[in-house]
DNA sequence: AACAAATAATTAACAAATCAATGTATTGAC
DNA sequence: GTCAATACATTGATTTGTTAATTATTTGTT
């Protein structure tokens, strides 16, 4: 029991806090490394979010409070995010013909080629970045599942498995 | 090996994008159940850290920037984070007498009660919410920490060991 | 001592998040 | 069919995050 080991012990109040810290943490280490990658596309990552739900739709249409519902963060402005995607000819947007309400977004060549770009810059990232073997990978997905109280694969699963190359 | 399990392994492209993924939504729900907790406090999550950093200083003064290099999130305005807490009287300024351009910051009596009455709540929430044990809360902290390519205790620790009560 | 460079904090400017209010369209009760 | 209630989206107002510019002070060089 080194004494490093100790110091480690008595910074943090429980081994739960210290989870939680390190989660925000590696959260907020994420984020910026995703930064980085979108910055030169002028992308958020946000709108890149959106961009792969549509994409998952592709190429049916998608409304914006069916995309609000699969974002992954509670939401920012889903109809000023849209609007930021039109006004890059990422998306094209219409009223829904059944029900006049909604709005019917889709993603365009030009976003799907955009993505496509970012695909490989994610895939390069990720290869370069992780730390941990495939088995470690799942292993940590596991354990936030529990933390959460969640059985593997209930929301976190619903969320994802519309959206394509995640 | 379930249908579930298959669809669970499909609908993600590798478990690297599931863990990262994971991390982001855990970070959410983690987010917003912290906020709930101190949205009848008046008091932000960021407003929460800075006091913490500065009761695990007390009584010793602490100046702007090396607040900022103790939180856990980059940067929002720590000026204006200190404001907000001067204007509900949970810290006092003053310029520091040894450096004159800097400002040293302590946490009040009220700060220091209402962190007191916030652990209490704390420390409820994470005996309720966590379905994990102690040895897995430490496996996932091992988990994040390779992830991020980061010796065990490296900045992290760094960053928490100054901070009592984590 | 004088002056350029560096440092600490604040302020300003702009983008994004958040929440409430509004404008349409649809649904359901009667 | 009419009207209240609800649903979908947009808009507005406020706060926060982020970056750069500004002010005041200190440090280091000559």
């Amino acid at each position: 029991m080194s004494i490093e080991k100790d110091i480690q012990q008595n910074s943090f109040k429980s081994p739960y806090s210290k989870a939680v810290i390190n989660i925000f943490y590696t959260n907020n280490w994420l984020t910026s490394l995703q930064m980085e990658i979108f910055k030169p596309f002028d992308l958020t990552p946000q709108q890149y979010n959106v961009l792969r739900i549509l994409r998952g739709q592709y190429p049916e249409p998608i409304t914006v409070i069916a995309i609000i519902e699969r974002m992954l963060d509670k939401m920012s402005n889903a109809s000023r995010l849209v609007d930021k995607l039109l006004a890059k000819d990422l998306v094209i947007r219409k009223v829904c013909p059944n029900d006049r309400r909604a709005v019917d977004v889709i993603i365009t060549q030009k976003g799907l080629d955009l993505l496509a770009e970012l695909d490989v810059l994610q895939q390069k990232w990720e290869e370069q970045l992780y730390g941990l073997t495939e088995c470690e990978a799942n292993q940590l997905s596991c354990l936030l599942d529990k933390l959460r109280n969640s059985e593997p694969s209930n929301e976190l699963e619903e969320l994802t498995k519309k959206i394509t190359n995640n």
